[in-house]
DNA sequence: TGAACGTCATGAAACGTTTCAAGCGCGTTC
DNA sequence: GAACGCGCTTGAAACGTTTCATGACGTTCA
């Protein structure tokens, strides 16, 4: 009863399995007479493909894996719904893995993915899975960086333009009059982190005012993170807080902001400016709406995942990194000082 | 080169290739000496197990299905982490697809599920997806509603007992002496809205006080859906205003927050009281930190998972409704009323 | 008229695994 | 010493699909 097998539809189409395969795969070699009775058989049955077979015999998977680092950070799922959308065209689904900075879960996941045998992998990686994702490639599973620009160009990968992103936040922060600035972030094994902050350091350096550029270093880029990184501000006497941060994210912005203007302590923007990165849907609707530098998410999930299966279909293409301009986007977070 | 079958371990380790797949499946029907040989053998040749074969023929599925209504809010990617911990374990991939709330889309990825023959699916539904998850299950697939109570008990539900919740919450408000309380949220199609309501009209009535509450309904869920239930309370006089809301999740109170004190008009909770449901990690971070009904959103989807995996391996269990109790979070949006 | 060609349909082989009946070797029991 | 049981191994069958060599049939062209 359960069952219904290419077998049976083709019994009751009155052709071969041959046939009934063809009119799945490539309608075009078929006659349009034999479609319809196919179709017609599918339909009376409820034949539905059986992906596991297929998968077996033509080798090719229906299945896309997406490894995400940080699983807190709504920045990914924006990601993810992109890449959902571009695959869902294809008839592709996506195995979803969130390894929140566990260097173990990830290589879990990875192991996970290689059984599965999927199609390719899209990565936003933590550890170094280089190695990993070569042997990966070896056995014909593709992957695309995505949030990661791939140093030694060994892979394709989809990301922001860090560095530019960073620039261009400080300079807001200087254009609206602000000289001691602040970057928090870290921790520094990422390219994200110190990517942005080059960016910054580029800018302070870049200034034609003079400007301080001091670095707080987190342990991770959670909300709880910037809070902790508020607390270091607060014990300062006053004269030697910074008077803007740029936060290596919103999250960490969003921590940072809660813990400045929480016990109302300091005046968010008057006494410090905050500008985020990301630009997540909770930056506009955090107790002072948050500056942030705008990522294009989902195109960068839809890109990521078109990158990787024109690579599936053609494995000889060499890597590309697709780079796209980050946006500023200002809110009262850094309104200009006065 | 790519791919190494357990035929090539079975050669290499001098055994057959039953043994090579008794060795992987049930050691213990195994004499140690081949055990050790085959291991070696899976070792050096590297050899990966490929899960479409063995779907194939075993007909058991290492892969869980997860549609999610409600993509943007966080509170699902609690749950979803919450599946992922215990699916891990298992070493059991999730198949992940977030719906926003579009119907055809909840159809497209069970369809794609379907092909997949996951081993069950985890389900937050939007539609009326009852026929089509009874299909499923006579296909052997079957499926735990997350986050909402399955009225007919056909199917195992994992919740939170959301009229509890919802009586909670407008308690809390008449406790911090509140007295007209606005229910902000929508649509009604949703049992989650409409069991916070009920709740909440049951704490109304019960009160030892003459409590109001009217109700604001919204269009969805979402923060946006909250500012616009914001405007349209700005729009009235003061006097005419409720002094609480309690809205049907955190992204509609954020979105009220920001709408109420965006413009600095009113404050809260001086002059209207906020809480939320769900608590998720924003609340605590926004602009006055929300009050909120807690969720053991991770619980929740652990819980899922494994009663989704004990009806898969016994099909004869009968559904049974896993309710938690929502937790009361106080913060300061819904400081006491002076 | 016959060769050549194009269009379709056919059915068996193959993908890599699990399962299972059968068999082997060896020790124990009557 | 035959019969039996036990522990383990074996190899072929089967899962449902795609692929491919083969061939049937009809049309075109020299």
């Amino acid at each position: 009863m359960a069952n219904v097998s290419i077998r049976d539809v083709a019994r009751h189409a009155g052709v071969s399995v041959g046939t009934v395969s063809n009119v799945l795969n490539r309608p075009d070699a078929v006659s349009p007479d034999s479609v319809t009775k196919v179709q017609a058989a599918i339909e009376a049955l409820g034949y539905v493909r059986n992906e596991a077979a297929r998968k077996l015999r033509a080798g090719v998977s229906a299945t896309v894996g997406f490894v995400v680092l940080d699983g807190q950070n709504p920045f990914y799922y924006d990601v993810i719904r992109g890449a959902e959308d571009e695959a869902s065209r294809h008839g592709i689904a996506i195995l979803y893995g969130a390894t929140d900075e566990d260097v173990k879960r990830e290589r879990v996941y990875l192991d996970l993915f290689e059984e599965q045998q999927v199609r390719g992998l899209l990565i936003a990686p933590y550890g170094d899975v280089n190695r990993r994702l070569e042997r990966l490639r070896e056995r014909g599973i593709g992957a695309v960086l995505v949030d990661r620009f791939s140093g030694e160009n060994k892979f394709s990968s989809v990301s922001v333009d860090n560095v530019a992103g960073g620039r261009m936040a400080v300079e807001h922060l200087v254009a609206t009059g602000r000289r001691r600035i602040a970057f928090v972030g870290g921790p520094f094994e990422m390219r994200q982190a110190t990517d942005r902050l080059a960016g910054a350091r580029v800018a302070a350096e870049g200034a034609e005012v003079p400007v301080d550029l001091e670095v707080i270093a987190t342990a991770a880029m959670g909300v709880a993170d910037g809070a902790a990184a508020g607390e270091r501000i607060l014990r300062r006497r006053a004269a030697e807080r910074p008077d803007a941060v740029f936060a290596v994210n919103d999250l960490v912005a969003l921590g940072l902001l809660q813990s400045l203007v929480g016990d109302r302590r300091v005046m968010v923007p008057e006494e410090i400016a905050i500008i985020g990165f990301d630009d997540i849907s909770f930056a506009a609707a955090a107790a002072v709406p948050l500056s942030s530098m705008r990522q294009p998410s989902k195109v960068i999930g839809m890109t990521a995942l078109r990158v990787l299966l024109e690579e599936a279909a053609d494995p000889d293409l060499i890597p590309r990194q697709t780079v796209f301009q980050p946006e500023l986007v200002v809110r009262r977070s850094t309104d200009p000082h006065r």
